[in-house]
Order: C-alpha cells, then sequence, then structure tokens
DNA sequence: ATCTATTCAATTGCACACAATTTAATTGAT
DNA sequence: ATCAATTAAATTGTGTGCAATTGAATAGAT
C-alpha cells in the first residue's frame, strides 16, 4: 500500500491563497494604502474618513450610533473621535436630554472636508481598473457575507 | 428656480454603503471576529494563524519572504514572531550563510498545531453559509482586485 | 421613593499595522 | 582592499481594534 506518509501540501482547505479571510484581510490592507496618499492631503487617517463618511451622511450620531454603523467600539471610537476634535473637524457635546450620551457634530471645516473628499472614489475607481458596474456587484458580494458573517 | 441648496444625501459616490472600501474593512473585521473563538482554542491571533498558513505551506521562510506572502512589513512581524517564539510555536534563527537574515522554522509543537487548525475552514464556511463554488468564486474576485489595488 | 439592573462612554491593557529611523551585514565599485 | 551603497531586521512612535473593566446616568420594579 502506498499513502504512509501524510500527503505534503494536499491541504487545499488551509492554503493562504485559498483563504476567502485572507484575501478579505490583504484586500482591505491594500485598499488602505491606496487611499493614504489621498488622505494624507485631507490630514485623515483612514478610520477617520469612515467616520466621516458616516457623520456626513447624518450629522449628529452618538457615539454608539456611529459605532453601529461602522461596526466599532467605544474602545476604538473615543479616542479616534478625540483626535478629530483636536485637528476641529468635530464637536463632542453631552446630549442634554440624557448625560450618558455624547453627540457628535461636524465642524463647519468638518463639512467642508467633504467637498474635498469628492473626488477620492474616482481615483479609487481608477486604481481598481473596474468598471461602476463591477465594483458595485463586488461591493453587494462582500456586503451580503459580512451580514452572513456577524449574523 | 429651485435648487438653491445643495442636494442633502444626493452624494451617492461617498455614502457609506456604496464604499467598496468599507464593506472590505467591515468584511475582513466581521471575519476576525468570527474566528476568534476558533484561535483562541489553538492560542493564537488571527495574524498569527495567518503567518502559520504560510509556514505550514512552505517552512524555513525569512522574515522578509514571510513578509512579502502577507503583505506586512518587519514592524509588524518583528514582534508577531517574537511572541510565537515566545509561545513555544517558532523558532527564530540566524541564517549563517547571511547574518543579515532570520529563518523562521515551525517547531514540533507548531506543526502539530495544522492539525487542530484542519477544522477551521469548515466552521467558517458554514458561518459564511455559502457554498464551496461561491466562497473560491468570490475569492478570486477579491484576490485580483487586491492585486490590482497594490499594482 | 428606593434600590437594582441596564446603558453609555471612557479607560486600561494587549496586539497589530505602518512610517521612519537605526543597526548590522553584505554587495559593488574602484 | 577599501569605502559607499544596499539590504535585512529591529526599533520607535502613532493610530487603530477589541476585550474587560469602570464610572456615571437612566430606567424599571417594587
Amino acid at each position: 500500500m502506498t499513502m504512509n506518509t501524510p500527503k505534503p501540501a494536499a491541504d487545499q482547505a488551509l492554503l493562504l491563497e485559498n483563504q476567502l479571510c485572507f484575501a478579505l484581510y490583504s484586500a482591505s490592507l491594500a485598499m488602505t494604502k491606496l487611499y493614504k496618499p489621498l488622505l494624507d492631503e485631507l490630514g485623515l487617517t483612514y478610520p477617520q474618513y469612515l467616520a466621516l463618511l458616516a457623520l456626513w451622511e447624518q450629522d449628529g450620531l452618538t457615539v454608539s450610533e456611529l459605532g453601529q454603523r461602522l461596526s466599532l467600539d467605544s474602545g476604538t471610537l473615543t479616542p479616534l473621535l478625540k483626535r478629530l476634535e483636536a485637528a476641529g473637524r468635530i464637536a463632542r457635546l453631552r446630549d442634554t436630554q440624557d448625560e450618558r450620551r455624547v453627540l457628535i457634530r461636524l465642524t463647519p471645516e468638518g463639512r467642508r472636508l467633504k467637498a474635498a473628499a469628492r473626488r477620492i472614489p474616482g481615483c479609487v475607481m481608477q486604481a481598481a481598473q473596474c468598471n461602476l458596474a463591477e465594483v458595485q456587484q463586488l461591493t453587494r458580494q462582500v456586503q451580503r457575507l459580512r451580514d452572513r458573517l456577524s449574523a
């Protein structure tokens, strides 16, 4: 009989390049690197940019509402928001209705940044070398996966 | 004339849920959370698991070769590998041919972990609620995107 | 009204990521 | 052979992510 020894690299399921998790991980890091020079111009980090995207859509969110939209907790958001506040992009205000809550409001400077950010999606599309339809379809697929994973 | 004020949420390109970058970012974090309980059993973090996947495929890589496979630099890998070494999973050995290099070798304990890791991909597939073909197709698409982004 | 449970944000501690710099070893040009 | 340039890993400093805890405020039950 052959097969006395285990197959050498026959572990298809454990090959790095077969891992969906690694594909997502490395693609997400590559995306961050692509954004870096664009965001440097605006004086923003990538997670700070995501927080502003949420606030440009709806201003005045609480820390936990923002956390729900970004899937981040207060341990991550509190210091991040303090840095955005120190940079003059947002204000952090205790909710007078419920003193436990902190409301996040864009400053005029924070709102102005939105105009400068408008060119970013186009730059990324260009780097991704896909057409809009491809990007949209992939976005939906990855969102669907994310929602299943966190269910 | 209407249209004196800017359109409220008409910035389709800046909506958080239209961002491929955010889909990848949040899906990758969701994946990490899904792996957490599985990897806790093995005493591994998620990036440590990725490093072991690479080493299970090819043992004896240098730090920079490992970095190329994972797209990580020595600033990330050096402390991570020191923790894997402290846990007895790998050995870090200066290359006698070129004293600048550090070779990473699995210990017997590090090789044993591979057997315990074999059940992980199945658990993830189940959580993703996709069939193998779907996962494979999505994996290839995300890889292709990553390769374009980092080109 | 009081007491308990819950909620919200902040804090603490650990482990990445990565830019920038440093140190040590090797290569290459002269 | 010597010295400048290059390479490899480690180090330093900043900014996330997240588990676990803390402290303050509110809600809920009696």
